[in-house]
DNA sequence: CGATATATGTGCATTATACACGGATGTCGC
DNA sequence: GCGACATCCGTGTATAATGCACATATATCG
C-alpha cells in the first residue's frame, strides 16, 4: 500500500539524515569538513556555479543561513566567490581547485558506499529502483513548488 | 547508473526535508505541532510504547535531545509517560487519545498527498518502488549500524 | 530619473543538538 | 544478599544552526 511505501521512505531518510554516513564518506574520502557544509560544497560542486539565493532554495535553507555557511567555504578555500555574468547583483559561488578535488574524492567514497550497500542487487532492480526513484523526486519536487500551498487556501507559506 | 540513483535519493530527501510538506500535513490535518516534535509523535503513536533511548535511535539524535523534546510532548498533552513494564529505569512515552486523533489525522492528509503525488502512477510500478526502497532502506540501516563505523577504525573527526 | 523587485550580507534571538555528569534501576558474578 | 558494572533517564552547559528584520547594492520597469 502507499502505507507501506511511506514508511519505507521514512526509515530511508532516517538513515541517510544521521551523522553516520556523512562522516564515514568525509572519512573515506580523507577530509574533514562540517557536516553542515557537506551538502553545499557537493552541490555547488555538481551544479556549477550559484547563487546564495538559488543554493538556499535548493537546499530548503534561508538565504541569511547559506549566506553564512558559503563564507565558511570561502574562507576554508574551497570554494571562490565571483560576481555574476549577467547579474552584478549575484555574487556566484564555484568550486577552488582544492574544493573540486574534494567533491570528487568524496564521490569516489560514495561509490564505495553504494556499492557496498548494493552488493546483491541486479543491475536491472537498480535500475529499477533508480528510474522510480527520479520520477518520485521530480513529482514530489514539483508538488511542493507548485501545489501543495495553495489548495489549502493558504497564502503563499514561502516568503510574506 | 549508481550515481543517477544517488542523484534521485538526494532530490527526493531533499525535498522531504523542507518545512513545507510537514507543514502542509499540519495544516490539512488541522493541527498545530513543532515542526521537530512531529516525527516523534509519529513515531511513538506507531511503534507502540517507546522509551527515549529506542526513540533516540529511531530518530538519530542524542537521548538528552529526544528527552526534552518529549517532555514538550507530554507537555501538551499528547503523549504520557509510566514505567515500564519489565523494566522500571524506561518511562515509556505512549500517545494519549488526544495524540492518537492527531497521529491519525495526520495519516489521513498523508494519504492524501501521496494520493496527489502518485496519481498517475500504476500500481504495479508503485508496489515496485514500495518494495526496493524497503528493501535498500533495511540495507543501508543495517550497514549503518554494523558495517560503516567500524570498518575504517576512525572515531575522532567529530568534535576536537 | 523614480519606484519597485531581487540578491546579498549582518545583527539578533531562538531553537536544536550534543556532551558531561549524576541519580536510579537492572544484571551478573560471587 | 551484595557489590561491580551497565543501562536508562534527566539536567546543566556550551555550541551550532537557523530564521527574521533590516540595510545595502543592483536590476528592471514605467
Amino acid at each position: 500500500m502507499r502505507n507501506e511505501l511511506h514508511e519505507a521512505l521514512m526509515d530511508l531518510v532516517g538513515v541517510v539524515n544521521r551523522p553516520q554516513p556523512d562522516q564515514y564518506l568525509l572519512n573515506l574520502a580523507g577530509v574533514s569538513l562540517d557536516r553542515a557544509l557537506f551538502p553545499l560544497l557537493v552541490r555547488i560542486g555538481l551544479r556549477g556555479p550559484l547563487g546564495v539565493v538559488e543554493l538556499a532554495e535548493l537546499a530548503g535553507r534561508d538565504h541569511s543561513t547559506v549566506s553564512r555557511q558559503v563564507a565558511k567555504l570561502e574562507s576554508l578555500g574551497l570554494v571562490e566567490r565571483r560576481a555574476g555574468a549577467t547579474d552584478a547583483r549575484v555574487r556566484e559561488a564555484v568550486v577552488t581547485p582544492a574544493g573540486q578535488a574534494m567533491v570528487e574524492a568524496i564521490g569516489r567514497a560514495r561509490s564505495r558506499m553504494y556499492a557496498a550497500v548494493l552488493a546483491d542487487w541486479t543491475e536491472e532492480d537498480k535500475a529499477t529502483l533508480a528510474r522510480l526513484l527520479r520520477r518520485l523526486a521530480d513529482q514530489a519536487k514539483a508538488w511542493v513548488e507548485d501545489g501543495s500551498p495553495p489548495p489549502g487556501g493558504e497564502q503563499g507559506a514561502d516568503r510574506p
